[in-house]
DNA sequence: CCGGAAGTGTCAGTGACTGTCAATCATTGC
DNA sequence: GCAATGATTGACAGTCACTGACACTTCCGG
């Protein structure tokens, strides 16, 4: 067991983005819906089976970006100093997500799947399962750090609570992408916690 | 136009319950993806063209039962006085949910909704999907009784925080269905926002 | 008795997704 | 250099959710 990326996952992963460029263009150019996996499949050059075995769904071709981001934030969460409030880590951890945003050349692309993703409502759907999913990866990383004098449940409503400020603040960058870090500071402080730490 | 519900409505009522009751009983035995719309047509004794003329997808029998609790909590929200604070608003708006489990006969009945739809990806996607729709909703009921001093994208992560806390609450519920209201209580005055109201 | 409105069954079709099998292609051991 | 091996692929058939079209029945007012 080598490094965690042998040569062949590395090819893989390289295929899968190909798959990917090609479907977001025809996503932004006929729609989500209107565009089915025998003519992306055609597109990329290959069979319809083939498209299936790099990604699961057509939902994933759209969404896969966003699973390695939350990796991404599960491990600056668990990286957070111990005494540090809760709600300053889940801050600090959405940090990577504020600074995507920064850079004009991915913020177009996260623009344009943002839009992809509103405009369909199964995608919609697909894409708030996997924040579901992220928000319970977040709230174990807490809940280890916290001990086991924390309540679990509490932990998991404010990791909630976080991701309605990153959610909400994800709804003016259509209009304005520069809004996105200002928008989440002021809602993050807007709902910080008052009563328990 | 007369009343809301025709005499036709209800008897198209009564068979959408029918054909609930009788999906929910086999999700319950096979689970929500084992089961075809084939089967739940012939169990209730109609083809299956006929059962999507009384729910629009398969996820709807599931969560038809939801959207008439949203309706509700919309009505609650926008009866509450002007000069509450809006997370107090949120939180008397959830009544009627904490109502339900009270009930020890819905309870146990919704109680089996939250396990099949725990139980099934794709059926928690819409789930998910219904909720966000009802936050959209709630959040324009906010706005319109807060006026145009507030802020919208605050007033949508706040939505989205009482709903984490009801989310979050919702999970004990599956092994002590009592928990519902005491959570509720404890997590939303845990995630009480602090600084601005 | 007749007209239309509403509800239903049947059938055919689309599109996402899966299982299977055979062919191909690169790698490895000899 | 070559054969065994394992991974990748395309082709094909099948399942399942869902939709559109059409024909048929029933029921009700005129």
């Amino acid at each position: 067991m080598a490094a965690g990326t042998s040569l062949r996952e590395v090819s893989r992963r390289a295929v899968q983005s190909r798959i990917a460029r090609t479907a977001e263009s025809l996503f932004v150019a006929k729609g989500f819906e209107e565009t089915t996996v025998d003519e992306i499949a055609a597109a990329v050059g290959m069979s319809q089976r083939s498209f299936f075995r790099y990604f699961a769904s057509k939902d994933e071709v759209v969404l896969d970006s966003l699973a390695r981001l939350g990796e991404d934030l599960a491990e600056r969460l668990a990286a957070r100093p111990p005494g540090e409030p809760e709600w300053d880590s889940l801050r600090r951890a959405f940090d990577p997500v504020v600074e995507r945003f920064g850079d004009p050349v991915s913020r177009g692309h996260d623009a344009a799947i943002q839009r992809i993703i509103d405009g369909s409502p199964r995608l919609l759907a697909s894409y708030l399962c996997r924040l579901e999913h992220l928000q319970r990866m977040l709230t174990e990383a807490l809940r280890e750090r916290a001990g086991d004098d924390a309540d679990p449940v509490v932990l998991r409503a404010m990791v909630g609570g976080a991701f309605a400020c990153l959610h909400a603040s994800a709804f003016p960058v259509v209009d304005d992408p520069d809004a996105f870090g200002p928008c989440l500071d002021r809602t993050m402080a807007a709902l910080r916690p008052g009563a328990a730490r």
